[in-house]
DNA sequence: CATACGTGTGAACATGTGTACACTTTAGCC
DNA sequence: GGCTAAAGTGTACACATGTTCACACGTATG
């Protein structure tokens, strides 16, 4: 699996690489690769398996309902900025197979993804803040949130590591989830499902 | 390009289809393919400034200027959604390659989207609602924007053409841009500024 | 001690790949 | 009608790939 994921971060992505360059990144002959996977699609699943593993590790130790909203934002992109660099390869090969790996690896990566937008919804909900807020609300906000959050991904394994411009990303994101949340503590469930009934 | 877009919609992506089933696709001989292009990653790029030629036309046609604020964001949105359904193995090429293109690509349709951002935040300065608000931070803006039409994009390609479920993730996008209207015109640049000074 | 099992090996195969080269065909223009 | 340039063809080569099979080594457990 490291193999796989140094072989990612170098190649354009998972599918550009061969069993054999795995095997021999591995330092193993290649048939010893069927030892351990059936195929190069059942690896590519057990590396997102690990990443989300991790990262619902991360999430749950990461108590938020104990600050206030404003130090929250900050503490929140400073914890997953530090993550993602800490696990480059694995979120690298994570951003390259969202879009562009096999069905089953799309899917299981969206499902994740999905899960934890359902997720901070709930947690959104312990919110005074967002008490107003219904249900199907509350996820399109933790949508954008999601977003937010994964474009300063992005954004952070495009540039070298330990860049100076990091700051300057998580800033940005800083500021951007500020703004969903001002317009969140603004947002009116009724008034927008009269809006959207009216059509 | 035609035989190209149809199989990266088929396969993972464009790096996992060769200059031969390209060919083959074409219904051509393999050699003919450099006739037209040196080599992949020179096809590639074709297709990225095709997409964005046309685009830019969709942006530039659509004088958004006109409406107000509370119109502007459905009309953005279906047109956006419109273009996309309507250039969908264009915008599937466009999607897959974004992280997992080889540098090249990567580079030309990352460049592309960081001109529309720019060229949007000079939109937002004209409108009186947002004159008091910072370049930076309207480039901020305009980033969350893009980030949203973005992901609708990616999620309309997710699902089978004239889907029903299209709608209900169009009225998401349009929520969610609302949401970061009201976050705008709440906005205080010196007030963000000075928080990210205070550090 | 033996035996079962996890892991690694080497040779072999059919098939797909990028590219070079010399050639033919096609289409447009004076 | 003949010339030119663009587009397409066929052959060839050296190499990479996924997968198969029978075999070898290590270790831990009965």
């Amino acid at each position: 699996m490291q193999a796989a994921l140094e072989l990612v971060a170098y190649e354009a992505n998972f599918s550009a690489i061969s069993l054999r360059r795995v095997a021999r990144q591995a330092g193993v002959v290649p048939t010893a690769f069927y030892r351990h996977f059936e195929d190069m699609d059942a690896l590519g699943l057990s590396l997102v398996e690990d990443t989300f593993i991790e990262l619902r590790g991360l999430l749950r130790g990461a108590d938020l309902s104990a600050l206030p909203i404003k130090g929250l934002t900050r503490y929140a992109v400073e914890l997953f900025a530090y993550h993602v660099r800490d696990r480059r390869l694995l979120f690298q090969f994570l951003v390259k197979e969202r879009f562009s790996g096999s069905r089953p690896i799309r899917e299981a990566i969206h499902g994740h993804i999905t899960q934890i937008v359902i997720e901070l919804a709930r947690d959104f909900a312990h919110f005074d803040e967002f008490s107003r807020i219904e249900e199907t609300d509350l996820q399109i906000i933790a949508e954008l949130v999601v977003n937010t959050i994964v474009s300063l991904s992005e954004r952070i394994l495009d540039v070298a590591p330990d860049n100076a411009e990091d700051a300057a990303l998580m800033l940005r994101a800083e500021k951007q989830l500020r703004l969903i949340f001002m317009g969140a503590g603004r947002w009116e469930s009724r008034a927008s499902s009269r809006a959207a009934r009216a059509g």
